[in-house]
DNA sequence: GGACATATGACAGTCGGGTGACAAAGTTGC
DNA sequence: GCAACTTTGTCACCCGACTGTCATATGTCC
């Protein structure tokens, strides 16, 4: 994976399979290739590439279903390979979570072109997108959001800075004092506000805000945040 | 103006202008001049030129801004005009964005051949038309398109801009501050500008813009695009 | 039980963002 | 060059969401 590149092509057809993975590695990436979309995505969980050309017409699971399932796992560019002139199909494959296309017969050059543009474009992105993970809970900073079991939570303004600033610090206890200054800018100020927006934070990023799992209360002294 | 290529000339001295409009005519180009950064980028914004010949050298906003500028909006190929035989300019030209330089007194034959072969190597990558897919969203950026759904959708200038902006960073989190500054080129201004164009956006390019799916705001922090 | 610390629910003021109207600037077509 | 149309930026208004405060309930330690 050091500077080189790596292509799962998933494609039924015997001839256009061989050709393209010939061309792929002529092009100088690392190329797998399998007939299904089961085996593409076995593969690709096993082993994953950095790119996965799918054909869309394939025998069992098909093009699209296939896309999804990918896109739930992981975040790959995904380039749909379709038969020419089928808009509405290609147009479903962006719909289920591709990234680009291309139309067969596949010109060579042209997919080579795809795929380091698709490469340019989702690199940087992948690599902003940071995760801080405490166990299910996820916070992405980049992105302003929260995710609990992988799904967006509505956090206010106020909750996420006070959360991103427990998980700077993780398990490591923060006085209300501390928190009111760093995440309100109040040198002094009434402590029992940090007491509220915890507790509404609790609320949304706990399972059960009773007994909580992460954002813990250090009786007497404070809070803080752990996995 | 098919077939015939246009040249947009930016050079402040009247007799260097003068001469070289004469022969840029000459040699088959259709030449606009103009004395100043700022006319050349308005005029470039209104009436695209094919190539932009850019003296370093200007009253006003500078050669380097200018590329920058010219940049900002768009692929067109740019060579810098210098009169210095100065390295350290001409990288830095090169460093904004140019795309090859020549150094005065011009050679009008020199300038010609570059010209020819700076529209040889003109973006065979950008020919290839290459999709950013955001669910039933796709930004074509070097054909200037949006659609949804598959269809196209007609948005301005302005509205282009900021959704690539947005989409050049997928999923993440933009300010209005950070978008004033890349799609407007402000360093300050009302913020509330960005609202009303995300709006505006909005109603064009989703289904239900009083619940967006893809350009969402972000509660006090700004706007992102996601799938 | 008593003293203290923390959680929670309700409330009103404030803030942030969506929206439609409008004028200025730019563009297009004749 | 003129007129119709489009695009752009500014503004004011409105609504819902957020925030901070407080009173009250619940919990914890001795």
């Amino acid at each position: 994976m050091r500077g080189m590149s790596s292509v799962l092509l998933i494609e039924d057809d015997d001839r256009i399979r061989l050709s393209l993975t010939m061309a792929l590695e002529d092009e100088g990436y690392t190329t797998r290739a399998v007939a299904t979309a089961e085996e593409g995505l076995a593969l690709q969980r096993s082993k994953p590439a950095d790119t996965v050309l799918v054909d869309l017409m394939l025998p069992g699971m098909d093009g699209f279903e296939c896309i999804r399932e990918l896109r739930r796992d992981d975040d790959v560019p995904v380039i749909v390979v379709s038969a020419r002139d089928d808009t509405h199909d290609i147009v479903a494959g962006l719909e289920a979570g591709a990234d680009d296309y291309i139309v067969k017969p596949v010109a060579v050059k042209e997919l080579a072109a795809r795929l380091r543009a698709l490469r340019r474009r989702a690199r940087p992105a992948a690599a902003a997108l940071t995760v801080v993970a405490f166990g299910d809970l996820e916070i992405l900073p980049d992105a302003g959001e929260v995710r609990l079991h992988g799904d967006p939570v509505a956090v206010t303004r106020t909750e996420f800075r006070l959360l991103c600033e427990l998980a700077e610090h993780p398990g490591q206890l923060l006085s209300r004092q501390q928190l009111l200054q760093r995440v309100w800018g109040y040198e002094i100020g009434d402590e029992r506000l940090v007491d509220v927006h915890v507790g509404r934070l609790r609320h949304k990023i706990e399972d059960s805000p009773g007994t909580p799992r992460h954002l813990v209360t250090v009786r007497g002294l404070g809070y803080k945040l752990q996995r």
